[in-house]
DNA sequence: GCGACAG
DNA sequence: ATCTTGTCGC
């Protein structure tokens, strides 16, 4: 797929908006036996994003790849999907495992424009995609549930995502779709694949910890 | 009007 | 995210 991607932040917000028509909130995926994560980090300008791809029924990583490039966009709130969006899509052409859906770092649609990272990320590849943040976007609001360490997040009276508090004295971590999946299954899906001793799903942790890696063996 | 605001 | 010392807690 052809995308002219946006060189200012004029242009971003319209690519923003044309994005979110395009977000389905719908379960598509039947069976999930890969999941992939993905994450950056930087040195200077340069951004190392890693990915990894973990099969639920083998248990195990089968697959880790990286790609790194400069990154000239600073960081801007609600705009963060200039700098690694790019990355993601040039990384996961390098799988040759196809993941049933990838979980990324930032917000799906718990975001203004109804378009973070990984919704961005999630239309463009028209794949599932499951955004996971350790801090909320404004403006937001809470409301609870019958779960005592799980909230709904709304933005302007829509849910879009659910705040997850891990453990009683961790910060908690905020699950929203991205693209191809709706809140709950989002929820469902990062909750089965937490470990005891991260609050991010181990897919996510692996991902984390490999660019972190890529980034410091250059 | 100013400030808050993923990574 | 990244830059960084000591320090608190399991």
């Amino acid at each position: 797929m052809k995308v002219k991607f946006p060189t200012n932040l004029v242009e971003a917000r319209e690519f923003q908006k044309s994005i979110a028509v395009k977000v389905s909130l719908k379960d598509t995926v039947r069976k999930i036996k890969r999941i992939g994560a993905l994450d950056v980090a930087y040195k200077g300008d340069i951004g190392y994003a890693a990915g990894v791809i973990y099969d639920l029924e083998e248990k195990e990583i089968i697959e880790k790849q990286t790609f790194s490039e400069r990154v000239t966009s600073p960081y801007i709130p609600t705009f963060l999907f200039l700098r690694e969006v790019p990355l993601f899509l040039n990384l996961v052409k390098k799988f040759t495992n196809d993941p049933d859906i990838v979980f990324i770092d930032g917000h799906g649609i718990a975001h203004p424009q109804t378009a973070g990272s990984a919704t961005v990320f999630g239309v463009l590849w028209d794949k599932s995609t499951i955004g996971i943040a350790k801090k909320p976007l404004r403006p937001f609001s809470y409301e609870k549930t019958k779960t005592k360490n799980m909230d709904r997040i709304f933005i302007k009276d829509r849910l879009v995502g659910i705040r997850y508090k891990v453990r009683k004295d961790w910060n908690p971590i905020y699950i929203s779709p991205g693209n191809r999946v709706s809140v709950n299954t989002s929820f469902e899906i990062v909750k089965r694949n937490m470990t005891e001793k991260y609050k991010l799903p181990y897919p996510s942790q692996v991902a984390h910890a490999f660019s972190l890696e890529a980034k410091s063996i250059v």
